[in-house]
DNA sequence: CAATAAGTATAGCGAAGGCTATAAATCGGC
DNA sequence: GCCGATTTATAGCCTTCGCTATACTTATTG
């Protein structure tokens, strides 16, 4: 059952209990992970053609069978394949997903350096932010920067 | 062991690696629920007197066993005591960890509101992004935010 | 004050996401 | 083409955080 909002008022205005609040960043937690590995996965492409597991468990910062059981994720959930002993590789779903993700990701980290935060601290904590920005919050960010750029 | 910066740079300019930084949101997550269940707690204290676990795994949106368990995390790690079928309260830890967490997340909703997020949305991803603004981040968002009052 | 209702604890399960140790496959150099 | 080095897979373990079902304790009410 999906969590149930204020009923009678336009969806704008409708405000989520703090259950919801909280039920809603739980979920965004179970993607989050996907996320950061799918994004980088299509880094990875991009610089060197491929994905290979020890350079992803490397670039997430965990042990080789920790990203062989990430990538065993993705595959399931159909944004990766891969063949034993062969590179990873994205979906059309992934790779579109990864593109998104990148694109929110530094948006989030430009937003964060438009309203002072110091530029390698905006990198550290956009990293965990990114996730739980909304397409309303992306928006609003877009805008902002926008808006910005034309007054300077 | 630490996550190693890069050396011979003043801390304000080392840039952390990207695993650095995937290793950072992940310890991040592993307190963003002790974070939410303490500030909670210490809310529902502040309106009823007390805080009891049916009431605590409603607020969380969990069930009451899921809410059982986590405040036995808190208690392991000092930050809230109870006994059998009483309420549950927070330590002095506890209650200095809850002011902390509530005062953040004013001031991420607050920095959500003024860049132009619909406060609704900000309240939303507010929940989930809070954990991931380290205090440089959250200095940042207060001096923005004493700078926007000034101008207006 | 006994019976019922309500609240809490406990047991037991599963999925995720970490880890180390080790086996198996592939790659490169000779 | 073989052999050692590198890479990947697999096995097995742990912790956290969900859940349901059920037992137990406390509170309420007739
Ligand atoms: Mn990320
Ligand atoms: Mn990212
Ligand atoms: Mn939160
Ligand atoms: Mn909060």
């Amino acid at each position: 059952m999906a969590p149930s909002l204020s009923p009678n008022l336009p969806p704008e205005q409708q405000s989520a209990s703090q259950a919801d609040r909280f039920t809603r960043a739980r979920e965004v937690q179970a993607v989050a992970l996907l996320e950061d590995y799918v994004e980088m996965i299509g880094d990875l492409i991009a610089e060197h053609g491929e994905a290979r597991v020890a350079d992803i468990a490397e670039r997430m910062g965990v042990a080789q069978p920790t990203a062989t059981k990430a990538i065993a994720r993705l595959k399931r959930e159909g944004l990766a394949t891969s063949r034993p002993y062969r590179g990873v590789f994205l979906t059309d779903d992934g790779a579109a997903l990864a593109d998104r993700v990148r694109a929110r990701h530094r948006s989030v980290v430009a937003l964060l350096i438009a309203v002072g935060v110091p530029e390698t601290t905006a990198e550290l904590d956009a990293e965990g932010i990114e996730h739980h920005v909304s397409e309303g919050t992306l928006a609003a960010f877009e805008a902002y920067l926008a808006q910005q750029n034309r007054n300077k």
